[in-house]
DNA sequence: ATGTATAGTGATAATCGTTGTCAAATAGAG
DNA sequence: CTCTATTTGACAACGATTATCACTATACAT
């Protein structure tokens, strides 16, 4: 059932690496990270090392409103949280909502449905890019 | 400034026409739809005028975990709210979230982030759907 | 250490929702 | 009705992601 732990690779080990300097990029942006730090590497093997990492929990990820996925390595443990992500720079707080889940399940149930999920993103301008930018 | 009205064509009434049965459904579904009543209209033109009725806030839009737009027409005008929808059926209720708005401006704050936007949606399987499906 | 089975890699093609193109159709003002 | 700017729609193009599949390289057994 717990599918076999995967093998280690140069490939993942780069890839773990590259996440480590922090924000949301994009598979294809950490690709262009990679590439930059002169490592050979496919960007297929990207795709699937950071949904692999997502699956796990060792990565947050989320969509963006044109469809993109962004990733980002996460130190929150498994804890379930939220973020506040600059649409700027990808720089990310992550975030907790005391009375959200609660008030989620209470709705639902108030509907009718079940099996609820949800999806609570914050995103803004940081003070950095707020500075710098238009 | 305010763009010009829009003309009346007999696509843009079908549609809405179409809208009128309610549910969160992909361009191409109301597309189908629309077909299925017999209506002659390009799927060009569908994903324009939904996107011109989004903008103009006569339809809610949502982005799925997989990057789709799903659109509906919207009776709760033009006041700022939330939605739980079936993941079977498109069906969906209009929420609000009491202390949420300023929960998330206070926090924005606190990490020095401006121009915050939000996205919170619930998704679940309704009654019918829970009653019906396996 | 060496061989072997097997999971991982990556160049490339394919997918799919969405957007762009542009000639033909038409709403609507005068 | 006439005229013209807007709208339409068949089709091509786009872009992020996923599938292919021949080729490696890892982990394990010998
Ligand atoms: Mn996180
Ligand atoms: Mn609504
Ligand atoms: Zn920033
Ligand atoms: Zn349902």
């Amino acid at each position: 059932m717990t599918d076999a732990k995967p093998r280690q690779t140069k490939q993942r080990a780069a890839i773990v690496d590259a996440l480590g300097r922090g924000g949301f990029r994009s598979a294809q942006d950490w690709h262009d990270v990679l590439r930059h730090d002169g490592a050979a590497i496919g960007l297929a093997t990207v795709y699937r090392a950071l949904q692999a990492l997502a699956e796990s929990g060792d990565v947050d990820a989320v969509v963006t409103d044109s469809g993109e996925t962004l990733y980002r390595l996460c130190e929150a443990g498994e804890v379930h949280h939220h973020h506040l992500r600059c649409r700027a720079c990808g720089a990310a707080e992550d975030v907790d909502i005391p009375t959200f889940e609660a008030w989620a399940t209470s709705v639902a149930a108030q509907h009718g449905y079940s099996r609820i999920e949800h999806t609570v993103e914050l995103t803004g301008v940081c003070h950095q890019c707020a500075t710098e930018g238009a």
